[in-house]
DNA sequence: GCTAGGCAGGAACCCCTCCTCCCCT
């Protein structure tokens, strides 16, 4: 496999990109296959609001955490750079994640550069086929049999470290590179590289 | 006190529309 990937997370303050704002991006880079746990990208984004209690408790990032943070433009210019030419995937990315970059970009007047993703939704439906339990990533992560403890679920560095593991376990699970060639690649957007 | 929005995919049916379920925070 000779594409790079950046595997990440999105938090936020609720599911809808038009109405929600970021306020949590992990990512971490996949090269020839092997997770590169020491090439990690981490920042809190201040929504420039406050987080809603029931996101704070979901998620454990409270109005502290990110009254110091720099804002989107800055994350997503800093994450944009990160990810260079590297390919995309997050849990559900196609309907959520990505949908939250490219609105978000919209809201906030940035210009954006165009990015290939994958789902890894379509990578555990690809594995398993129609299953009982589903594809959520705690159903991944427990028929993976990979364990949560250690990992803080619902902050998007604990999340990532899990969907990394997971993914790298169910690309070992498929046949062959044809079946690699079959998961679909997207087109989503990332804030336009400004110069450093 | 605050638990929501909307896609993708299938069904029904003939090519769009409607419906239901999944999954994310």
């Amino acid at each position: 496999m000779n594409q790079d990937f950046v595997i990440f997370d999105l938090e936020t303050t609720g599911l809808s990109p038009a109405q929600h704002d970021i306020i949590q991006i992990a990512g971490v880079r996949v090269v020839a296959g092997k997770i590169r746990e020491s090439d990690l990208f981490f920042s809190y984004v201040n929504p420039g609001g406050p987080i809603p209690a029931f996101i704070s408790s979901y998620t454990g990032i409270t109005n502290a955490d990110v009254r110091g943070a720099p804002g989107l433009g800055q994350v997503l210019q800093d994450f944009s750079r990160y990810v260079g030419a590297a390919t995309l995937i997050a849990h559900n990315g196609h309907r959520f994640d990505m949908k939250f970059l490219k609105e978000s970009c919209a809201r906030h007047g940035l210009p954006t550069r165009k990015i290939n993703y994958q789902d890894s939704i379509y990578l555990s439906r690809l594995v398993w086929g129609k299953c009982f339990g589903g594809h959520g990533l705690d159903a991944v992560l427990a028929r993976l049999k990979i364990s949560a403890v250690g990992s803080q679920r619902h902050d998007a560095r604990g999340d990532v470290d899990l969907l990394a593991r997971a993914v790298e376990k169910m690309w070992g699970m498929l046949p062959g590179p044809s079946a690699h060639a079959a998961l679909t690649v997207y087109e989503g957007v990332l804030p336009a590289l400004l110069p450093a």
